[in-house]
DNA sequence: TTTGCTGTATTCATTGACGTTACAATATTG
DNA sequence: CAATATTGTAACGTCAATGAATACAGCAAA
């Protein structure tokens, strides 16, 4: 079992819109496009980031932005906006057998340490920024060769656009 | 998202076979009763804790017992044995924009620190035996009012047990 | 030989993830 | 005001995993 890829796709989704807001207009096509998902998909998760205060989306006119300083959205946060954050790790069989010596316990036995598991990771995950990441991908950026930038039709999203249907038709 | 439970039942399971191993037989129907699932599951966690090398299973006549010293099976034991130990804990989106700064370069970034979430998580289980999980439960019973044993019908199993198709009918 | 149990195949229902289409609501621009 | 681009969201469809349940061949012991 894994926790789902909209996680990976909330990262990946501010760190585009900190990289690229400002100098093009980071739509939910344009996202898609970067992180190859559908623009629905962004659109959900970038919904989701908003209700949890991390960006701003200006409706109708297009586009995202940070609603925090980089330094200020921890892995956690970004964890919590995607996911139930009170949802213990483990999936607890239903009902153990309250008559069973092991059954009547098990619970007392495990939740302290299942709980504790949970509130290592959120550690972990608090210990991370998002500016921790931004300045990975800098270093990575300087290595590397020149990508695409804002005027390919990969860049504006051109390619996943839908054909408009002729409302006056 | 959460790991399945059969991580928790797997561990009720082996609590169950050391407390009553030697009193009375720990059949699937026996362990069923007590998890409250159906034998049958009992049976697939029990063969994937077999292969695991920590439960022997007596084929035919019935019953488990623990193959290792309780102080030797640690929650990661546990949790190898009925879960992909190889899978991380993120599920990352497929193919991300390679034409993209970001898309080229979040694996590089990523990586390496769910990674290393998923050892952390590793090592929070090593660190708990199920010898740990015993001492609790000896004193979570020394606390509690006696509950059933060996002669119940709940801990025979009678209750789940299968109408057997007569073949010779 | 009968009995009780394991091992395993198969079927089914339910759930969640994810993709996709569609469209109303909204903001901008000519 | 009208045309356009974009968001927000509902509605489906597909796929995979979980977990329940039935069935039965094979094994061991009495």
């Amino acid at each position: 079992m894994q926790f789902s890829s909209r996680f990976t796709i909330a990262v990946h989704i501010l760190l585009a819109v900190n990289e690229f807001d400002g100098q093009c207009k980071t739509t939910s096509f344009f996202l898609g496009n970067s992180v190859n998902v559908n623009p629905v998909i962004i659109r959900k998760t970038l919904g989701q980031l908003k209700d949890a205060g991390l960006v701003t989306v200006e409706a109708g006119v297009g586009g995202a932005s940070l609603a925090k300083d980089p330094k200020k959205i921890t892995l956690w946060d970004i964890f919590c906006a995607v996911e139930d954050k009170k949802e213990e790790l483990f999936h607890f069989h239903e009902n153990p057998n309250p008559d069973c010596p092991v059954g009547a316990n098990i619970h007392a036995v495990m939740d302290g340490r299942l709980r504790k598991f949970k509130r290592n990771l959120q550690k972990d995950l608090d210990d991370v920024t998002l500016q921790d990441l931004v300045k990975d991908l800098r270093k990575e950026l300087k290595k590397g060769r020149k990508l695409w930038f804002t005027s390919t039709p990969a860049a504006t999203g051109e390619i996943n656009k839908p054909k408009r249907t002729n409302t006056a038709e």
